[in-house]
DNA sequence: CCAATGATTTTGAATAGTCAAAATTATTTC
DNA sequence: GAAATAATTTTGACTATTCAAAATCATTGG
């Protein structure tokens, strides 16, 4: 079995190739990812490819081989069931789940996966609106747009928070810009670098573009 | 914070002193305990006597503080109130819950374990009838006797299997040795190590003495 | 093309936990 | 009170993971 320190590597550099839309990730990246030492990820690139879970190019980086990417996948499932969990089940704010979830899932079984993921209705989505991939490592490819990219003058649904950080999920539910809330963004504006947006039928209000590039919306 | 691996050890100290009625436990039944060479029970007897968890006396044995008795008590909490909801919420059968509340044990934070003491209710037994640690790491001290030392001819209630192995588990439900369940001991032979019982109104059976005293029942 | 800059790798060291086998200490038996 | 037996401790070794700092490699802007 895969140590939670392997299982945290390979779910990291997923995660870094998905949103890079780039398969190979460098061990900066990685390091910077998971919080340690350059050197670290070099010496544990090592230990995964020993395990056959990345393919290494010194000085390039790494791939994750198709080994990885289903061990990658399955953490990426465990994470985001045990999320959704902690707040339809027992309630904890989705500020403080993400710490919970990245212990926990080293502790679970398969089983206790399964039943879990049938306790909760086979959840398609996690609480900040990442998908939840299925059992057999497939993600649903959604079309999604962030609020700089999207249409105007029209409403959409929030789909997903990407800075999943205690900061912005607070500042993000303060404005109700939260998964499945109907978002319309009303102008853009480069040189004030302002993006006017209203929730629903509520009053306007005003963020920057690196807020706004945080939150993503369904592009039909 | 202590690693899972202190957890474990101070759990079972702490099981191991409250089973043998005495304080101090010796390396090798520690060892023995937690599938360990002895050596390696004494080495980490040095860092747990670091920590101030435990006293230690060489060739004696260990005694835990009153630090170690509460770091035990909580993880005693947390493994009967997590073999709970695996049972109750998740449905998992009691023969197969001991494995998995032994690894989520140590990833649980005590926020979430209060969460889940509270969706189940507050239950005071885990499936198998061992008695739940309050939060202050007090345990309800119940007068339970075996099979083979209560009274005769009169009906009990089953209230802890101790014995909690797959095998025997499965043995005592099958026949119908669950806790809560209604038994009486008819007779007890101590030459051919007989124990004829009654579960509720059905028919009689026996048991040998071995099986009898692994069964606990409330003695008024 | 090449020096500066930044990224990556290597080196040497540390910590936690574990084992097997040898050495030592306790306990029991005659 | 020994000798035999059992329990415990020590020794030396190994794996996994991590770091800091030094060495090396790669890229890029002139
Ligand atoms: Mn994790
Ligand atoms: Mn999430
Ligand atoms: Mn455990
Ligand atoms: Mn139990």
């Amino acid at each position: 079995m895969p140590s939670a320190t392997v299982e945290n590597y390979v779910k990291e550099i997923l995660a870094l190739s998905m949103e890079k839309g780039k398969a190979q990730v460098g061990m900066g990246e990685i390091a910077r990812g998971l919080g340690v030492a350059p050197g670290t990820a070099t010496s544990m690139t090592k230990t995964l490819e020993r395990e056959k879970l990345v393919q290494y190019k010194s000085h390039k980086g790494v791939t994750l081989t198709a080994k990885g990417r289903k061990l990658g996948m399955g953490m990426l499932r465990r994470h985001r069931i045990l999320e959704t969990f902690l707040v339809e089940t027992l309630g904890l704010d989705w500020t403080e789940i993400h710490g919970e979830a990245e212990e926990l899932e080293h502790a679970l079984s398969e089983k206790v996966l399964d039943r879990l993921d049938k306790f909760l209705g086979r959840p398609e989505f996690d609480p900040h609106g990442d998908p939840i991939p299925t059992k057999d490592g497939k993600i649903a490819q959604s079309n999604m747009r962030n609020l700089l990219e999207c249409r105007r003058q029209v409403a959409s649904k929030v789909t997903l928070i990407t800075d999943q950080g205690v900061e912005f999920l607070n500042f993000a539910r303060r404005k109700g810009l939260v998964p499945g809330a109907s978002v319309e963004v009303i102008s853009r504006d480069l040189v004030s670098d302002a993006v006017e947006l209203r929730i629903g039928k509520t009053k306007p209000f005003t963020i920057g573009s690196k807020a706004a590039r945080k939150i993503l919306v369904a592009s039909s």
